[in-house]
RNA sequence: GGCUCGUUGGUCAAGCGGCUAAGACACCGGCCUCUCACGCCGGUAACGGGGGUUCGAUCCCCCCACGAGUCACCA
């Protein structure tokens, strides 16, 4: 009997998609589609202190943004509602109780000093808690209770023994029940920790398989501990590798803000296309099985399988996302490029019509963002100011003098060009060059300078012209043999 | 420090006992060319170390080294 896959993505509302987060909803959904199941959402807002006013609303907008679509969740609803743990704060405390009267669970009273004093003294107890509470005798116990001591209730944890539990990607981990510390599980203000509250929903979600970082990998025994304590049986575990940042003096660590841009909408505003960095992230821990690199979203569903996972941690390489980004740039549609790139045109001509499309055409090829255009085309607005000795050029056979004559040549072919297209201005200026008895080189590359201002550009002398106009076309020419002639 | 996991070029990675150890990014050449890109062609560069097992180890086992993660009334 093979039950339907439902995964959960459990974000805890901190009003920052962090791309190791993102992954892992990446992941999860992929788990989930790939074989039909379903993917969850479920807001984990246990913490009350870290709580931030529409952070809800940036996991939602991101994960839209992304396409991963959730099938149940808050907004939506659906079977095992609500999906806010603040919502079900009622629930864990009834689950936690029924351990304590089943004598698994107990109130403990210890005051946040004992316990971080007891932190100090780490040595000789191994650094865990002492079960100071463990044993109290029962007339203490309801004493405090109703004297309104506040107390947390924590999980009695085996003292000897070791649990072992299976990774589908790192295989069988056994852990030593004497690491493992009596965990809480209900807070003195009544929310659950995340340990709890996790296992208590995945289960009442019907989760099937729990993913997540495998920073969770040596406190998952403390979840079967728990699934055992309710006599429920065990999800299927997916750890993920984790993300690396890379550090100024070359060593790594876990990817964090310190590694420049590593929130989704920070990526996304350097100019990063959102279907890239799942692209990209995708790819980071796990590898198809024939290699391929670009994948849309639902290709991603189509071709995953848990078994291509890896084990070791991945380092976040901008130079490929950049990469990834400019290949999806120049698969694009010249129309959908246009569209997508207009913003940033428009901040070079703010008004009136060019030719978008010759624009298009030099700048599709050229930019891995779409946030480099208004810088690459600023000479496009404004004319540099630039020295003469750009128009000599080796290769081209250009200097001071012939560079002149070519646009002395040039000037009155294009001014008396009827139509002002790249085409006309093409072939009236490849008409010219066999005239001059001259190479092409000769001819356009004093041309572009002078209409460009500057010796690197986006595109060659006849876009140039086009984008520019007639009247600034040659306005710049002129004014480059001026400068040539002073 | 204890525990857990990991270790193939600078980075992402394929490999799952026998291969000249793929591919991609980056880098370096070349071609194309009015510059720069794009594109195409080519190149540099890797199995952390030591023991085993085996006819044979990148691959299996052990030890070491290194790296990372984790040890909260945070998730």
């Amino acid at each position: 009997m093979t039950q339907k896959v439902r995964t959960r993505f459990a974000p805890s509302p901190t009003g920052f998609m962090h791309v190791g987060n993102l992954r892992t909803a990446l992941f999860e959904y992929l788990i989930a589609k790939s074989s039909g199941g379903d993917f969850v959402l479920r807001i984990e807002d246990t913490d009350q202190e870290r709580y931030v006013e529409g952070a809800v609303e940036v996991i939602y907008n991101t994960l839209k943004q992304v396409g991963l679509k959730h099938d149940e969740g808050p907004d939506i609803g659906g079977e095992y509602g609500p999906y806010v743990q603040s919502e079900r704060k009622g629930m864990y405390k009834q689950y936690a109780e029924q351990l304590v009267q089943e004598g698994k669970a107990y109130y403990c009273f210890c005051t946040k000093e004992r316990l971080d004093a007891l932190h100090e003294s780490k040595e000789e107890n191994g650094g865990g808690y002492d079960r100071h509470c463990r044993n109290l005798p029962k007339e203490e116990v309801e004493k405090l209770l109703a004297a309104g001591t506040p107390h947390v209730i924590r999980q009695k944890m085996p003292i000897e023994g070791s649990t072992t539990f299976n990774d589908v990607v790192y295989g069988p981990i056994t852990i030593e029940n004497k690491e493992l510390e009596d965990q809480i599980l209900l807070k003195s203000d009544g929310y659950p920790t995340y340990n709890f509250a996790n296992v208590i929903d995945d289960h009442l979600m019907k989760i099937t398989h729990v993913v997540r970082g495998c920073e969770y990998l040596t406190s998952t025994p403390k979840y079967n501990l728990l699934y055992e304590a309710f006599g429920w049986d065990v999800p299927t575990y997916v750890h993920l590798p984790l993300i690396m940042g890379k550090n100024e003096d070359g060593s790594v660590s876990k990817l964090s803000k310190r590694h420049g841009s590593t929130g989704f909408a920070d990526l996304v505003a350097d100019g990063y296309l959102p279907e890239v960095i799942v692209n990209y992230i995708a790819l980071l821990g796990w590898c198809p099985k024939d290699n391929r690199e670009i994948f849309t979203l639902s290709e991603l569903a189509e071709n995953f399988s848990i078994d291509g996972i890896s084990k070791s941690p991945a380092v976040f390489d901008y130079d490929k996302l950049l990469w990834f980004n400019g290949e999806y740039i120049r698969a694009m549609s010249q129309e959908d490029f246009i569209g997508r790139a207009m913003p940033y045109f428009r901040e070079v001509f703010p008004n009136g019509d060019r030719p978008w499309d010759v624009l298009a055409s030099i700048l599709q090829p050229r930019i891995s963002k779409f946030t480099e255009i208004p810088e690459m085309v600023a000479f496009l607005k404004e004319l540099p100011d630039y020295p003469a000795d750009f128009f000599v050029n080796k290769k081209s056979k250009t200097n001071l003098e012939n560079s002149a004559d070519m646009l002395r040549a040039a000037i009155p072919v294009l001014e008396g060009l009827q139509s002002w297209t790249l085409d006309a201005i093409h072939d009236s200026m490849m008409n010219l060059v066999p005239q001059l008895g001259v190479k092409n080189g000769t001819l356009l590359w004093p041309v572009r300078i002078a209409a460009a201002g500057q010796v690197v550009t986006p595109g060659g002398a006849f876009e140039i012209l086009c984008i520019l106009g007639k009247d600034e076309s040659l306005r710049r020419l002129n004014l480059g043999l001026k400068k040539l002639n002073a």
